[in-house]
DNA sequence: CATACCAGTTACCTAAAGGATGCCAGATAT
DNA sequence: ATATCTGGCATCCTTTAGGTAACTGGTATG
């Protein structure tokens, strides 16, 4: 938690700089389309069947905001049949800490809320 | 980003924890709200107006929930008028990393957002 | 006497998220 | 010749998040 000496002003700022990343990683799908992708899956069809269950209409919407937020990389080849493949970014590492203390802290809470 | 060395089924696992997560601290108000509470703001209608703008019934929710998570502990006092004291737990301090990390990358991201 | 405050609850509404289904067009595989 | 694959888009639907406004009952304040 931040520092309870922190002024007001700087606090109000974290919490903006938290809502930020919060907006990016929102919903159910970008961080399982996130690490599919970064598992190897380059095509559409294949990030849609290893996320299993996520529509076309919302796999195309996710990946054009994780595209926006250069977390992923789309190269369309103007082939027929269309072909387009996508990776993930090296900024898409700067994300790696922050999974890491998620995926740690879910782990834990998990037990955490079982033994109630 | 998690290892691609590692199975399907323990990425499958990560997943579902960094759900977890997302579950918990999901919404708009959520953090804010714990912020506000760990700042000292212990009654119902302090925290709303130092969160400004959430209304009763969201944040009544949002302790609920919160509480249910035992992420903030809420002492209600039968006395009239009611009087309600909520603080956070020792167990919201395992946030700390979580949210340290969440904010940074928060920071960084508005830059090179910024930088198109 | 009237008003405002405590901590909510209830009913109602809107906007957004997310899902289901069907379609396109050209190419390849059977 | 028919089916299947490609990366989507259009349409319709349900669910959820979140907001608005009104109200409660007892108490303290003006």
């Amino acid at each position: 938690m931040p520092d309870i000496q922190e002024g007001k002003a700087a606090i109000d700022q974290q919490i903006r700089h938290l809502q930020d990343t919060l907006y990016v990683i929102n919903g159910k799908w970008k961080l399982p389309i996130l690490v599919a992708v970064h598992q190897g899956n380059t095509r559409f069809r294949d990030i849609q069947r290893s996320t299993g269950g996520i529509t076309t209409k919302a796999l195309s919407k996710e990946l054009k905001e994780l595209e926006q937020n250069k977390l992923v990389l789309r190269k369309v080849y103007d082939t027929s049949p269309p072909r387009v493949e996508c990776t993930t970014t090296s900024y898409c590492d700067t994300l790696s800490n922050m999974i890491a203390e998620m995926i740690d802290w879910g782990k834990n809470h998990r037990n955490k809320i079982k033994e109630d």
